[in-house]
RNA sequence: UCCAGAGUAGCUCAAUGGUAGAGCAGCCGGCUGUUAACCGGCGGGUUACAGGUUCGAGCCCUGUCUCUGGAGCCA
């Protein structure tokens, strides 16, 4: 059944091509006297072939049905064409109807808003743009597991079911086979205890690195916080490289590398794509790329991120101030127009960040990092790890937790406990970020936020 | 979850409290090596939903739902 050609590679031939089978989808027909055009699409490159319809050749009598939306074979000669527009075509010999798609297919030739693609969301990857994001998508998924296989990273998969809910932070799905009250006998449950869909793959990345060095994890990950926004969903895949013998310049020096090595990645294979994402959804788009590849991210610790802000003589809505949170308007003020460039703050206050992080020797700070881009706010948080048991111990007691529920993490601090680091990077903002696509609904096949899992 | 805005034909949008329209798409016909083709014609509506004010509501008021933008949480 699979075979002919795709559109893709018939595009790129040299020279004519006798005898070629491809098939697609159809995205337009234009009618001429004795004859028609065919845009046929496959979603194998950006562009459609022009098919050129004699009447009269095989499957022409069922012309009028190869509307927009329809599934065709055909068959034919590959000729230089000869208007402008495209170089090659495809003169038919033979054509057939696969699938109609009648007067209610909701795809239409002329441009449709995101918002309607989305209720359609089944339909949405038969559209340039949306072809273009998940070939994109593709292509980076893949650029992710080159970057660090070529570095020596071994891939860990770690789980998607979990009882420890990482730190407390945020809310999780509860995963459970229970009826009823889910909370009265949770000992009753599958696993014996309750148990959620994992929001990080961290602490278990952490065993693994403190074995096999370097590791990353690349995978979906959950949260259920009711969050409304073009930056966040329920479900999304997460990057998480854990490197053992490592501190937290080396950590920043990989976080950076690899936001540089995308870049390069999608601006050489990806071009086309890109090329319609800078006509239609961000005009900067090439210049930014080329900017993040070229140029080396600011470094600036905390504390001269707020002296900056403090200096801007700007009026933010929020606060700023020592051992406060950067808020997003924050960020954005140092990565778009202060340092016009993606930034790097590290050694935040200890107060707001996760019990993992390494107290510093100042006492007030730990080696956090975040890496902040132009137009998406934070793609990365990282940190180097608290190795020393007792500090890990007493840092858990200032966050209320209970060393008894983290006896195999603190067990990686018993035993050949060494320095290590790491970060987690949404790929889904990452793909926002070399799209230039605005919203991270538009970067998901099917997104899943609050009130929405359709399809 | 909070703040703001929006919801009218398949899509994108008009319509001072007074007869709901246009462009595109679709259908029919014409023309043309066409390129989001072009020209003419035709069909197309529970104005998100429920209530209220008014002689009269797409428009004003109340509630609900959905979407969008911003914020918080974060990746």
């Amino acid at each position: 059944m699979v075979n002919g050609l795709i559109i893709k590679h018939v595009l790129a031939s040299t020279e004519p091509r006798q005898a070629v089978t491809v098939k697609g989808w159809v995205r337009t027909r234009r009618d001429a006297k004795g004859f028609s055009f065919l845009e046929l699409n496959d979603g194998s490159c950006l562009a459609s072939l022009q098919v050129v319809v004699d009447a009269g050749i095989p499957g022409a009598e069922h012309l009028p049905q190869f509307t927009t939306g329809a599934s065709v074979v055909v068959e034919g000669n590959l000729v230089p064409s000869p208007a402008k527009g495209q170089k090659w075509e495809l003169r038919a010999s033979r054509v057939e109807l696969v699938g109609a798609a009648d007067a209610s297919y909701p795809l239409q030739k002329k441009g449709h808003t995101m918002e309607f693609l989305r209720t359609i969301a089944h339909l949405r990857p038969r559209s340039n743009l949306f072809g273009a994001v998940f070939r994109v998508r593709s292509r980076l998924a893949f650029a992710v597991h080159k970057f660090f296989q070529d570095r020596d990273f071994v891939y860990v998969h770690t789980p998607i079911i979990t009882a420890s809910d990482c730190e407390g932070a945020g809310e999780l799905f509860r995963v459970t086979s229970l009826k009823g009250n889910i909370d009265e006998k949770p000992e009753a449950d599958f696993f014996s205890k309750r148990t959620f869909l994992t929001v990080s793959g961290q602490l278990e990345g952490e065993a693994f690195a403190c074995a096999l060095s370097r590791i990353y994890t690349f995978g979906p990950t959950f949260r259920a916080e009711n969050s409304n926004t073009a930056r966040h969903a329920a479900e999304f895949w997460m990057i998480e490289p854990e490197m053992a013998f490592c501190d937290l310049q080396a950590d920043m020096d990989l976080g950076e590398e690899f936001i540089k090595a995308m870049a390069q990645y999608a601006r050489e294979q990806c071009a086309d794509d890109l090329a319609l994402f800078e006509k239609f959804v961000d005009k900067e788009l090439g210049h930014r790329l080329r900017f993040v590849v070229e140029r080396p991210f600011v470094r600036v610790p905390y504390t001269e991120a707020i002296a900056v802000l403090k200096k801007s003589g700007r009026k933010f809505e929020f606060p700023v101030d020592y051992g406060l949170n950067l808020q997003a308007e924050h960020e954005r003020f140092l990565t778009e127009e202060h340092f016009k460039s993606p930034v790097t703050v590290y050694n935040y206050p200890r107060e707001i960040k996760p019990f993992y992080m390494r107290l510093n020797d100042d006492g007030q700070t730990v080696t956090a990092m975040d890496v902040l881009v132009p137009g998406i706010g934070e793609v990365i948080g990282g940190a180097q790890r608290e190795e020393r048991l007792d500090q890990l111990a007493e840092n858990m007691k200032l966050h209320n937790l209970k060393p008894e529920d983290y006896g195999w993490y603190l067990d990686l601090r018993r035993y050949g406990a060494v320095p290590h680091a790491g970060f987690g990077l949404g790929f889904e903002r990452l793909l926002m970020f070399l799209t230039g696509v605005p919203n991270i609904r538009d970067v998901i096949p099917f997104a899943r936020t609050p009130g929405n899992a359709e399809f």
